[in-house]
DNA sequence: TTGAAAGCGCTACCAA
DNA sequence: TTGGTAGCGCTTTCAA
């Protein structure tokens, strides 16, 4: 069979001849340019359409110096959160006609190179959901005037930032705990890597102290479901039982509850287990775990908005914002009597 | 806090410039090339990195026709197995400087603006995971010279592709539940969706026929979660029940497993359940289910071997590249009598 | 071994 | 309302 006959795409130069006009006259007929005549307008837009004209992005890019594309770090997929961004990301940016380009997806630092990639590809700026920037790579950054916006991320020098209050989820989710009558916790943490969980961790540990509960143990979940299984099961072979658990996200605290059961506990029944995202999985009806949710549809359309408004005017000033989120009692917490 | 005093980057022009010679010769000595003294190469070497010199790899496509960027298009974050596959994708790209252009990432099909952004980018390439592209999406590609490789798909008309033996894998695991002494099977299938499941669905039937077995029920799983618990219900509640499930795929399975166990069902006691993929969820000891691994790694690697050959010599024939998968015995579904 | 010049496709400035 | 021209950064003949 024969392939099609593979015509040299059409260009701007291309159409200008075919119109008999020059090619300045096209490149403005096609952006609607309203100093070019509404006939002529016409006549060139059928005239593209009917060459299959489509611009080079990239020759655009050379001469107006910016790209559309935007770069993007994305975490493990060992955490199920990142996948949920990743749709949402992708899902936002269409209608805005924004192109990422995968700068790095999975655990680890982002490498130099990625960074470098960040330049050569002149891409506008950076959607960081993930691993910490290193400050050298910040600062290629901010001085190639590249904005860095990270969603799910403390704000960093050079760097704006979206995230959810994670020390007022913390809080809440202490104040739930203890309405249902826990007083005995045990905390799985990231072990310092995030700061997200730091904040969780630090906003749990104050309300829960200053309701008079008391935290009788900490484990490191590593970010992960074995971390989270792990704990679980040292905590099923305390000698004086929590009775309940705090995760510092929904994937540690699924790993835990398995674990939990697998050692014969019934949840709530002999302990309560909560985490922290509101993952879908986290809301299966296996799982049901009450979580702290993230208002993650928002957080994305801030983020994205930081980024466009900082690429239009880099003098804007970096900002950070802070989202509220919203407790999600489900059945692995044990509920407050209501006689 | 001052910015660092945004130099404008060093270009071709600048270092030679800075170095006394032509451009052309910077160019030159900085892809090594022999016709270049040696000192010379060394001199502009130190000048570029001294200058923190990065390629403008856009300008660089401009004149040569090649951008080094490929499109991906991913599968929902429903099945945990596209992230694996992004993941491994990255981490392999990141070694052939390979760069990765999201153009879609969800459910649904891939939109026509998605097709435009591949010319408009001049990508070189397209790599598939998920939902088949349009036919008309194809022909743009096909007719603008973009090569196309589907990873986990059938070949389709102007297209390489590389998946696992679908059909065999179903066959194995029919032959691994026959062996275990199951004769009433039900599959969950993923309703014509996809080949893969059809394909895998159509090997095991043959096979679980073949050796005696029958067919009880089949379900459609919809490729979710929620689509396998539905189905594991209603096999939960069937007269005759059946003494195996298959499930198309892991996260049906999971699915499935969930919903037979909350209908007081053990596994493999009552029932045995099997799925497809061997994503690292399937393996946790809360499912430990018995699936057919793909060999996940080396299909991405063929899959970026296919492309870049494509692209470096675009007369080559599309190949369709089939890779044996294994079947991972868990604690799923039960084994052969070993008396 | 090096240089000059043209050109990739598009935008933007200055004229007309 | 339109055209001419220069230039974005790099590659690549063709000359020297």
């Amino acid at each position: 069979m024969e392939l099609p006959p593979r015509r040299p795409r059409a260009t701007i130069l291309t159409l200008s001849r075919s119109a008999g006009v020059s090619a300045s006259t096209v490149s403005r007929a096609l952006k609607g340019d309203p100093r070019i005549s509404k006939s002529m307008r016409s006549r060139i837009a059928e005239l593209a359409r009917d060459a299959g004209y489509l611009p080079n992005a990239l020759a655009r890019t050379l001469s107006s110096g910016r790209s559309g594309l935007l770069g993007l770090v994305l975490g493990p997929r060992s955490n199920p959160f990142y996948a949920t961004l990743l749709e949402e990301v992708v899902a936002q940016s269409a209608d805005r006609s924004l192109r990422f380009l995968i700068l790095h997806a999975g655990p680890g630092p982002i490498e130099d190179r990625t960074t470098e990639a960040l330049l050569q590809y002149q891409m506008d700026g950076c959607l960081i959901t993930s691993a910490d920037m290193s400050s050298r790579a910040a600062e290629i950054c901010a001085s190639n005037g590249v904005p860095v916006v990270m969603i799910n991320r403390v704000p960093r020098l050079h760097a704006s930032a979206v995230s959810c209050d994670n020390a007022e989820g913390g809080a809440r989710m202490a104040e739930h705990l203890l309405a249902g009558g826990h007083r005995r916790a045990a905390v799985i943490h990231t072990g310092g890597a995030s700061s997200n969980g730091i904040d969780r961790e630090r906003g749990f540990t104050e309300a829960f102290l200053a309701g008079g509960g008391h935290i009788a143990a900490r484990f490191d979940g590593r970010s992960i479901y074995e971390g989270g299984h792990d704990a679980g099961r040292q905590i099923a072979a305390m000698d004086a039982r929590p009775d309940c658990v705090f995760a510092v996200s929904d994937i540690i605290a699924m790993g835990a509850m398995d674990a939990l059961r697998e050692a014969g506990l019934a949840i709530p029944r002999d302990i309560s287990v909560s985490g922290f995202d509101s993952i879908p999985e986290a809301a299966r009806a296996a799982y049901d775990i009450t979580s702290f949710e993230q208002p993650l549809t928002t957080m994305v359309r801030r983020g994205l908005d930081l980024l466009t408004d900082r690429i239009a005017d880099p003098s804007l000033p970096e900002e950070a914002i802070t989202l509220r989120g919203t407790l999600i009692a489900r059945g692995s917490t044990r509920r407050p009597a209501t006689s």
